[in-house]
DNA sequence: CTGTCTAATATCGAATAGGTATCCGTCCAT
DNA sequence: ATGGACGGATACCTATTCGATATTAGACAG
């Protein structure tokens, strides 16, 4: 059976004529009363009957109807979905994400995206850099949007977003009024931070801009998310170093001080695996290069 | 694209090698090679990354395997359909059927034939017999259960049911004891009927009979149904002349007598258009056969 | 009985599917 | 680096098959 044998069949069933339907399909006669003769010996069953008032379906002929119907259809619209799939037009994208992207330019580029790839399914992963970096490796993840610096070989990346740490408070605390903060005067603070296991770049980062102020934090919260340090900030419980972002977090309670030494920024890159090349995760890049150029 | 271009795609998608894939296929490289391409061409997309580490799904490809695969078995699946249709074994049936061929066969007939054709939907309708018939020459039925003595040119029939006339009494009725019965006892006893319109064959017997002994019945009640008849019999309102068949329904109430004189006896057909040759309604006959069978 | 209409058959040329031989990359081992 | 092995692509040939033309066979009307 081949597709040319649906389509001379269908249209036979339309016109119910050997002449016109030959006439329509644009080849003669003798050749479509041989693939008829053809399609009836693959199936297995007469699905005309020709006699002298003409030609008749077959109850045979009558059910093959629909199904040839369907197969040729099915086949226009698998070679769509493949061709879709190529353009990044259709399929999905996993995407994993710290959680502060967030409050760092993910949803607008979301919302931008998804708006041009209506049919594109983005799946989104809230996963700690670490994480995301395995999941890359492993092609669990398309993309990922890390804080991580440690890019390894085979991996691109860009720049979405560079802030500065700051000074997170409780909103009575003594320095919360303050304009710039000396990162000193917050030694012997309790201090939260998101926990290593969860963040280790972070973590060596605030132990490494303490020691240059010359302490050591005295770690009194490890927690597995930036909202719950900005949380536990907001109860009065302590104070963190935290990037200036989750200022947009919106957390009463919380003031966000900026610190009067120039630390180095805190970086959020989209990362993902240099060889790979379906289309879609080239147009989301896209999207997430629009979104970075202003940044530059 | 054509068929050959799937199965050779599947087999691709599951060897991921040229040389190993053609092997399965019986063909050698090139021209697997050749098939890609064309696939390739008419989806419009690149189904397979071909590099130094080897074969691999695009994305479209892997979009592509289970359109691909379906393809192949709805083909399949279709012809076996047709086939299956076309010996019978899968379809639908149209029939009709005169409400006292539940007393009559029917049951049987279909409780035998459905348990060699499992797929095939039978599906009922009662009728009156000349609608029947009208349905039955439009070909929106395909077997008809009738007691209709004129049948049309082109129909074929096989005696289903042959039953005398009997008299049907209320219990309490004067001649209900009685083992044979004078039709002309009858004279001037409220008559029911079914009505002209329903059955306009047995309503003319019924008016035969009795005038050939010597009366002409009281037509007190004409109803749409042989229950009905009976029904009304049943509550002492009248009385009628019935098929012997419907002492089966088990109505209590009435009593049926014989009558004493040999009358014409009440037959039921199964009947069907002759050149129609769906091989269901051919095995459909051959039950009804088996069950008349007996009869003759 | 002849003319017409329709599907089937016969035969031929053209398109194409698959085979053989070969080429061109990449990778590995020496 | 270099030769060899491997894997896919290309070139070319053969054999099948698809479709066109011409013709036949059968049914029906005048």
């Amino acid at each position: 059976m081949e597709f040319r044998h649906l389509r001379y069949f269908l249209v036979l069933a339309e016109e119910l004529h050997f002449g016109r339907a030959a006439q329509r399909l644009a080849i003669t006669q003798p050749p479509l009363s041989l693939n008829i003769q053809q399609l009836e010996a693959s199936v297995g069953a007469q699905l005309f009957t020709r006699n002298s008032r003409g030609v008749q379906l077959t109850a045979a002929g009558h059910a093959f109807v629909p199904a040839a119907r369907s197969l040729l259809d099915q086949a226009v619209l698998a070679a769509r979905e493949a061709r879709e799939v190529s353009q990044g037009m259709l399929g999905s994208l996993q995407i994993g994400f710290a959680g502060t992207v967030l409050y760092r330019g993910l949803p607008q580029i979301l919302k931008g995206f998804s708006a041009g790839h209506p049919k594109l399914r983005l799946v989104l992963r809230e996963l700690s850099s670490s994480d995301q970096l395995i999941d890359l490796m492993h092609e669990r993840l398309d993309i990922g949007f890390v804080h991580t610096t440690r890019v390894p070989a085979g991996f691109s990346q860009i720049l979405v977003s560079s802030q500065p740490f700051v000074a997170c408070l409780p909103a009575d605390h003594a320095l919360a009024r303050r304009k710039t903060l000396s990162l000193a005067r917050l030694q012997g603070e309790p201090f939260a931070v998101v926990s290593r296991a969860v963040s280790p770049d972070y973590h060596e980062r605030i132990l490494g801009l303490c020691a240059d102020a010359g302490f050591s934090p005295e770690i009194r919260f490890e927690l597995r998310h930036w909202l719950s340090v900005v949380s536990i900030v907001s109860q009065g419980l302590g104070c963190a170093l935290v990037p200036a972002a989750l200022q947009q977090a919106g957390l009463p309670g919380a003031v966000f001080v900026p610190l009067n030494v120039d630390t180095p920024p805190y970086q959020t890159h989209c990362l993902w695996k240099t060889d790979r090349d379906q289309a879609a995760l080239g147009a989301f890049l896209g999207a997430v290069r629009g979104f970075a150029q202003p940044l530059e």
